[in-house]
DNA sequence: TTATAATCCTAGTATCCGACTAGGGAAATC
DNA sequence: GATTTCCCTAGTCGGATACTAGGATTATAA
């Protein structure tokens, strides 16, 4: 449960790239997707609402790309997933749309709460990771040690890279 | 983003009318669909997976229906959802299934820890909640003080109680 | 000035999944 | 035995997600 959408999981992905370029002037998506094998046609479109956001800055025509607006130790990844699917509701009546009260079970709701709690941990925790501290603290626990070839082979189709099943 | 299942939202609702009932006798999910408007069809097949998982038993025949199988304190809302939707797991490779490794991403990848810390922090909220504690601190933030009926009839088509948009 | 490489923007599509509905047993009560 | 409930399987339907396609615009470079 509580999957993320691929557009988070990539537009995340290609945050990090430009984190790690930062400085060295604007990549290309067609590089980004190369180097995180995401579709590159897609990825155009998770551009938009990241510079929208203010968070990324396109250089056009040849050798132009696309690099972060601020340092990376700036952007925290909070900013990215807000940019990308909007603020962390796990529930409509979280939502900033939602106006109070316009739900009849408002004054009797038991499980509000909880979803109240989750939002806020989970707002605390994505607002306090930088892309700059992400890009050190890498691979601070690798998932891995040792694995059998053939074990990777029997999971083929599978892109075990995506969200949650 | 990271909005709940309905089956979850649900799921919890229907919980915390048997916790509320906890020692007066089964009740039927007609019953439970009626107080907290939901399907009751589809209310069914929630609570086969939450009876499998041992927190509600159910009687059959007249003024049967079902009950918690142990006292609400000992329910949390961690095990109910589990029970619906399986555990939290932002990205795949955070499930149980995941063999470490099977993703070619897994030794460069920074985006992992992010969705770990998620995790991470949003099991300790729904492990930290019991339904008995929902019982009693039921309305302490209320979300509304007052709402003119012209805005209420407005959202009509729309509700509000369901997941986010 | 022409070609090319890139961002920028809109629209369409298609597959999958979530949220149901339908229908029919099996058991318990009255 | 009639009713009420749980129990279980299967099917359906709409909408959203994850793309693809196609083009316009802008900048570089030969």
């Amino acid at each position: 449960m509580l999957q993320v959408s691929q557009r988070v999981h990539y537009g995340l992905r290609a945050m990090t790239e430009l984190a790690k370029a930062y400085g060295n002037g604007p990549v290309s998506l067609a590089e980004i997707a190369e180097a995180e094998r995401l579709p590159a046609g897609y990825l155009e479109q998770l551009a938009m609402p990241l510079r929208r956001a203010g968070l990324i800055e396109g250089r056009r025509g040849l050798h132009g790309g696309y690099e972060l607006a601020v340092p990376p130790a700036d952007v925290t990844v909070g900013a990215v997933v807000r940019a990308l699917d909007g603020a962390v509701a796990p529930v409509v009546c979280l939502t900033v749309e939602y106006v109070p009260g316009s739900c009849e079970r408002d004054p009797v709701c038991l499980s509000r709460s909880v979803w109240k709690r989750v939002k806020d941990s989970v707002d605390r925790v994505l607002d306090s990771i930088t892309l700059a501290e992400l890009c050190t603290t890498s691979c601070a626990e690798p998932a891995v040690t040792f694995i059998p070839p053939e074990q990777i082979q029997r999971l083929g189709a599978k892109d075990p890279c995506s969200i949650a099943g």
